[in-house]
RNA sequence: GCUCCAGUGGCGGAAUCGGUAGACGCGUUGGACUUAAAAUCCAAUUGGGUGAAUAGCUCAGUGCCAGUUCAAGUCUGGCCUGGAGCACCA
């Protein structure tokens, strides 16, 4: 054995010995419990940065770990490798989309062959092949089939800068997800998923996904943001027949309306619009046009509006009230109309004040109540103004107001969500195009199954400005239609890349089916999965559209669980300097030059050492070299050894102290090594237990100058225990010295090690004693000792004598193992 | 504004149940080895007071203020700060 410690020979030796192996493939069926290990699959950039190192080493940690348990694991890797960036780059430099996805590929693979991952690369998907997309191609009709598909006008976000729209998930503060430029409303004929027919499952199904954070429950759970309220409708004064229907959470405040508000896009408002006011009224709508998200929905801007100049009669009093137009109320949100309360809603207050509208209180705190003349009372409080409901408790007013006007037939109870449906379609080409033609005779018709997948066409010019370049084709476009047979044409948008991505995971469980997108029986044999590792950016966007696909794919019959993911770990990301690590600031690690220094088992063990996964890691050179260090130190206590060592797999028996000791140590390594992993992989504490039991093992080495037979035997005991723990991590190191050490197959196919519970512990302890509180002595006992046993011992230290002297002892509290306190007065 | 998460030495962080606060590492300082350096090894490292002392003793200390308890980083209430998400959603 080499004195010193050379990754980079090791490592390459080893994954090739993998591969042609064929260690870390994952059969079907094997008689054990399975277990389904998942990483967020790249987008296929060019390079590993180090959030991907740090993701796909926690599950491959996870998935080491679990098969050392002796599962059998699924552990695979794929490529979400449709998307705009590979477009841009063949505008850029006139290379097929394609072609520059492939060199992406190769040279990621080549990155994460060299991580040492244990994936098993016979499953590999990419969405961007034919052999993939034919499968998204085919879901989608599936949904069309089912009916959550369907295409209509309607204000849609618009990227200018990268030519498509985008969904609601995909607008970030205004901008694009992916460019950061500003994104407008346009009015465009599109394809939607409706995700809005799940929206109550899956808030609702939350409840059940125990193993997710809270944190991203909570962002979903306000992202389809139900609420509880009415629709109540108003008659128009002025024109006979016409109708506003309005939704609020707040039925209770119904005599305070003062005003009525519909958004400028209002189906109605031209009809509304009394002749006086249209000059206005079109002007004010053409500026509401005109401007972008983000100014529209800035909080901090000046409420505007103008009148109609017709009105509505509350039907509960008969009150009149003007009807305005204002862009704070939001043509996608309830019924576009809002009724407008000002004492009580603040939004309505600021317009109210800004157009000196009347304002009634309805509302009040009885201990303590408001006129609303500096702001509006939105707390619960006791109806007044409010005819018969006067006295009510305002809760109880909003069940009994909406019974009264579904009676009086002018209302009824609602629930309304927040989230929209999902938009698929994207007028680029590089993405699974959407398998829908549009016949003159027949309209639109989706694609045949048997005639999938429709290919991306290979006739495209890729620099055309200002549409897609899938429209330059010559052989794509025209088609016949499949049912009457005339000409007809081709959808030319593409799908969203996530609607690739809602489904990938599934496929892995089935990855070369080429009958079916997946088996029944493999997809419920391996899913849900297990433990699914990747960034919180996806919290809503990925996540929740997963979740639809999934519930959707259950209720066609696809599949039979109704949730994708059992746990999920969301980890944080990857600094430098204590901010993210980004090419435009220059903070940017190279995972290969990491390699190449230290080799991949230093950056796999430093990615996990210095936080937790959840939390955000700071980036440190000097953390680095320590654990190269660290490596070195393990290697050197083997290589300077070797002689002394032999492979030793059960506790040996002892005479001595010392030995006993170092076996105690090497138990509490593998019971706090093996809790640390399995209470929500807190691989930070593991690798600080693999630098103490080192430790021990030197010191407890350092005492003897030469070992006897007793001594080999226990060396030998720590040193393979400490390689076997360390193996999910230092993955080619400690196959190294394994064989080395004359161990037969891979280390990473032996079982995780077993500690005793009367082993995994000090031979003594450390009694703490306590006066009042406050420690005062610490006095070392056998373990056996009784808890009488243990006052005794805390009373009789001089120093409790001291301090107990003239005072009187009121209780003495005994923790047994661990501490007495005192409690003295006086 | 609403929701969620977090706050512990110079730094990253540790501390199953409320029971020795600061594990482990980084950094720093001192020392050993060396002609020298690197590597390696050893030691110290929360702050204040007292002390010749690197002995001992002592007080304070986990964002702030209260509370519960024999005992609080941990539990309860109220704040403060930072981060994330949502946001004119009626």
């Amino acid at each position: 054995m080499k004195e010193s410690y050379f990754p980079q020979e090791i490592e390459k030796k080893w994954q090739k010995i993998w591969e042609d192996e064929g260690v870390f493939k994952t059969p079907d069926e094997s008689g054990k419990p399975k277990y389904y290990a998942l990483s967020m699959f790249p987008y296929p950039s060019g390079k590993l940065h180090m959030g991907h190192v740090r993701n796909y080493t926690i599950t491959d940690v996870i998935a080491r770990f679990k098969r050392a348990q002796g599962y059998n694991v699924l552990h695979p890797m794929g490529w979400d490798s449709f998307g705009l960036p590979a477009e841009n780059a063949a505008m850029k430099h006139g290379a097929d989309p394609e072609h520059w996805t492939d060199e992406n590929i190769k040279y990621m693979t080549k990155q994460l062959k060299m991580l040492g991952l244990s994936y098993d690369w016979e499953r590999e998907v990419t969405t961007c092949k034919p052999d993939y997309y034919k499968w998204t191609q085919w879901l989608f009709l599936q949904l069309y089939k089912k009916g959550l598909v369907y295409k209509k006008e309607a204000a849609v976000n618009w990227c200018e800068q990268c030519g498509t729209v985008l969904a609601n998930e995909q607008v970030i503060d205004g901008k694009c997800w992916r460019c950061d430029s500003v994104v407008e409303k346009k009015y465009l004929s599109q394809w939607f998923l409706k995700i809005t027919d799940y929206a109550d499952v899956l808030l609702e199904d939350l409840d059940k996904l125990t193993g997710w954070g809270d944190n991203v429950k909570t962002m979903q759970a306000n992202w389809i943001g139900k609420s509880h309220g009415a629709v109540l409708k108003f008659k128009v004064k002025e024109i006979e027949g016409l109708e506003v229907p309005v939704y609020t959470t707040r039925p209770d405040t119904v005599y305070g309306i003062t005003y009525l508000v519909v958004a400028p896009e209002y189906k109605d408002i031209e009809k509304l619009t009394t002749p006086e006011n249209k000059e206005a009224v079109e002007k004010y709508r053409a500026n509401a046009r005109k401007m972008t998200e983000i100014e529209r929905l800035s909080t901090e801007r000046v409420k505007t509006g103008v009148p109609l100049g017709t009105h509505c009669i509350n039907p509960f009093n008969g009150e009149e009230f003007p009807l305005w137009t204002a862009d704070y109320a939001l043509v996608e949100y309830g019924t576009g109309a809002v009724m407008a309360v000002p004492t009580h809603d603040t939004r309505d207050f600021d317009f109210a004040k800004k157009y000196n509208l009347p304002m009634k209180v309805v509302i009040q705190d009885p201990k303590n109540p408001s006129d609303c003349k500096n702001e509006a009372y939105i707390d619960p409080g006791v109806l007044v103004n409010s005819e018969e409901f006067n006295g009510m408790n305002n809760e109880d007013a909003k069940k009994a107001i909406t019974e009264k006007a579904v009676k009086g037939g002018f209302g009824e109870f609602k629930t309304q969500y927040r989230l929209r449906d999902w938009l698929i379609s994207r007028q680029r080409y590089w993405g699974a195009p959407i398998p829908v033609v549009y016949c003159e005779k027949c309209g639109i018709q989706p694609v045949p199954e048997e005639q999938l997948p429709v290919m991306l066409p290979k006739d495209v010019d890729f620099k055309v400005v200002g549409k897609s370049p899938i429209t330059t084709s010559k052989t794509f476009i025209e088609t016949t239609c499949p049912v009457c047979g005339a000409k007809a044409r081709r959808e030319t948008d593409t799908m969203d890349t996530f609607v690739c991505s809602s489904w990938y995971y599934l496929r892995y469980s089935d990855a070369k089916n080429d009958k079916m997108p997946f088996a029944k029986d493999k997809v419920n044999h391996w899913l849900p999965v297990d433990q699914y590792v990747g960034g919180i950016e996806h919290a809503i966007l990925h996540l929740l559209y997963s979740r639809f696909f999934t519930k959707a794919l259950r209720d066609i019959g696809l599949l039979d669980f109704d949730e994708p993911f059992k746990n999920l770990l969301t980890q944080g990301m990857v600094l430098k300097d204590g901010s993210k690590m980004s090419k435009s600031k220059g903070n940017t690690v190279d995972p290969d030059e990491i390699f190449e220094n230290y080799g991949a088992d230093t950056a796999r063990l430093f990615i996990l050492s210095d936080s937790p996964p959840a939390r955000d890691f700071d980036w440190s050179d000097a953390g680095v070299e320590g654990c190269y260090k660290f490596l070195n130190r393990v290697w050197r206590l083997i290589s300077a050894n070797i002689d002394d060592i032999s492979l030793v797999e059960t506790t040996p028996h002892t005479a001595k102290k010392e030995n006993d000791d170092l076996i105690r140590n090497v138990h509490i390594a593998i019971k706090g090594i093996t809790n640390d992993i399995s209470n929500d992989f807190q691989f930070n504490t593991v690798i600080s237990k693999y630098r103490e039991l080192t430790n021990a093992i030197y010191e407890w080495r350092g005492k003897k100058s030469s070992l006897d037979d007793e001594d080999k035997q226990v060396f030998s005991f720590a040193a393979i225990a400490l390689m076997k723990l360390m193996s999910p991590v230092a993955v080619h190191l400690t196959e190294e010295i394994w064989h080395e050490l004359g161990g037969k197959g891979s280390i990473h196919e032996q079982t995780w090690l077993k500690w005793d519970e009367n082993l995994a512990k000090a031979s003594s302890i450390t009694l703490v004693v306590q006066v009042n509180g406050k420690v005062k002595d610490k006095i070392e006992v056998d373990e056996s000792l009784a808890e009488d046993e243990m006052k005794q011992v805390a009373l009789e230290s001089s120093k409790v004598k001291e301090l107990t002297d003239g005072k009187t002892i009121v209780k003495v509290i005994v923790v047994p193992k661990k501490l007495v306190n005192i409690v003295v007065k006086g």
